[in-house]
DNA sequence: CACGTATTGTGAAACGTTTCATTTTGCGAT
DNA sequence: ATCGCAAAATGAAACGTTTCACAATACGTG
């Protein structure tokens, strides 16, 4: 390991003291132009770096914001995390993605490990409800915490929502409206308040239909497909004629594991998913979906957030909703069979 | 602001000095297991939540590594980074990922701000080949940098690559194989190392064959519809039988733009991906592609990473080479239509 | 009960900044 | 030359840990 040069070999060098240095770097304005040039010749020639971990000891607060998701390798977290990310820059802090796996206690470690780093502000999409009293600590210990994509018992902060039991009740009617009375639910852990509520939303819209449920362990291709065997295990007259996904990587595993079986889509069973991720209009028969604003939720929390760190004591708390939307494509379509959708 | 409890209050109400506390948390065999209780009594009744910065600050290094990626709304990307977390999870050490989004400046300010937080290790796989003497840079201060899916003027360092002219080549067999013998190659900025070898190996091994250029602005969905549309206007007689794309979300985009504009793939325009990423399997026509060993990938680069982190001057720089596979699928198979391709 | 030794605990220094009260410098006006 | 005052620079304290040389206990043994 190199021992990297401090302020005061800079300060020797350039013939000042450590804190003109300090200056130099944090308000130039109040050092002649001068000794400004010369401080900055000798960060060059000693290839200076500033240590901002001593920075942030002294001045007490990081420069970054955290956000915790609950998958990285779903799409939907990925344009979310975009979304934050242009948020961040505008407003010139760096921004650390966590990623909790839907495990609970790489949950709290992240949340641990984020708290003893003094980081600025935390944007979460929690796991469940098991973290709650701990966010809320962490919000009345001075690092503020936003709500992404969950706002159950969070009154009184941020938070961005998407209304998931909307989002069940448009799928519901959607299909209902396509002459489907014979419907199924795939999805779980019921745990996860998402997966709840637009389960909710769905059997309330569709009460007069029958309907099947196909729990899942996660919400993951791998177990759409598993859910899709067990659909097409069914013999023809018990089968639902069209399925709900809680979310868009469960529908493509449906998808393939029903045609794979032999079924066609949608003729034989309708497919409707959920977030509209990118490859939802790119897949095998495209996939009707209930449209999320991805981006636009993690830009919103971002702002939220960063309006309550630079506010402060100022900053009112809100809780913004987001309506989602049904984009109807072949998955759900008998006309328009195997006809690729356009751009969207 | 709540001003936080340090480890001094601790002490007092423990009735012990600062430094048993200190003890109490890194090295509790040091300390009788009665004063132990009491300061652990202490530190919950206090709340208090030890601060890394200054405990970084005293030992000198962070307990982090950083992947720094291209696009983090790619799968590729996305896979590359939990292999990470897996190695990194197995050490004790936490992942940030910082995403430059291609784009030097975004990745250079990322370096800046990472070298100044003294961050642990850095895995990257860079934009171009513009910041290499940082990187070197870098490493020669103290903090490793493995390369990951980039080899180019890195001999005497770590990298952990797939064989991208390999790629090529695999991909061209591959058509030619098929009878194809009027191709395209679709991608593009050059100047990506990763496009140009994946090119170079595709003309190298297809140079019997006519070859088409579509060049493209970035590597994304939308690119690759454009591609399509520059395509799909040529007349038949003039238009490529069949088309590699340099990544999968290009030939996503590519896929959906013939099919709009009524060709049929394989029929009248084969293509093949690169990555294999999970969606490719589910597209409308299931996409051939050049699989990399994605997680692995990140998985091998983060335990080359943290091995010259434990070994220190002990650790032999090994640079990794892994060599891509096609997977074969209805998009350039004219017999298999439009029948859909099981699981992986 | 005194001794020797291993086990515990202490206290101050050090890490590299930023901050701020204070001192020094520069310079135009007298 | 000298004064006055703004601008510039200084130097030491402080941030909250960890470390380490040292002091103070505890405890088994002779």
């Amino acid at each position: 390991m190199v021992e990297s040069t401090n302020i005061k070999e800079v300060a020797r060098l350039a013939g000042v003291s450590a804190g003109t240095v300090s200056n130099v770097l944090n308000h130039p304005h109040r050092v002649r132009e001068t000794t400004r040039t010369r401080v900055h010749q000798a960060i060059t020639q000693l290839g200076y770096v500033r240590n901002d971990t001593a920075r942030q000891l002294r001045t007490g607060s990081s420069r970054q914001i955290a956000v915790v998701v609950l998958n990285v390798t779903n799409p939907f977290f990925t344009d979310v995390v975009h979304g934050v990310e242009i948020a961040a820059e505008e407003h010139g802090v760096a921004v650390v993605v966590c990623n909790s796996g839907s495990d609970p206690d790489r949950e709290r470690r992240h949340l641990s490990l984020l708290e003893e780093q003094r980081i600025r502000g935390v944007l979460i999409t929690p796991v469940n409800d098991e973290h709650m009293t701990r966010l809320h600590q962490l919000a009345a210990r001075g690092i503020p915490v936003v709500l992404v994509d969950q706002s159950a018992g969070w009154t009184n902060r941020c938070s961005v929502t998407v209304d998931d039991v909307q989002g069940g009740r448009l799928a519901a009617q959607h299909l209902l409206e396509r002459g489907h009375r014979h419907l199924a639910f795939a999805g779980g852990p019921l745990g996860v308040p998402q997966v709840a509520d637009r389960h909710r939303g769905f059997t309330d819209a569709a009460c007069g239909a029958r309907i099947a449920m196909a729990h899942t362990a996660t919400l993951s291709i791998a177990s759409g497909r598993e859910a899709a065997a067990e659909l097409a295990a069914l013999p023809a007259d018990e089968r639902p004629t069209a399925v709900f996904c809680a979310n868009d990587l469960l529908a493509l595993g449906m998808l393939q594991g029903v045609m794979q079986r032999g079924l066609r889509v949608p003729q034989d069973v309708a497919i409707v998913g959920y977030d509209d991720i990118e490859f939802a209009a790119a897949a095998t028969v495209p996939l009707s979906s209930v449209r999320q604003p991805r981006e636009q939720l993690g830009r919103t929390a971002a702002e939220l957030l960063l309006d309550e760190i630079v506010s402060g004591a100022a900053h009112k708390h809100r809780q913004v909703l987001f309506q989602p939307e049904l984009i109807a494509r072949a998955s759900t379509d008998p006309g328009s069979g195997m006809v690729a959708s356009g751009p969207r």
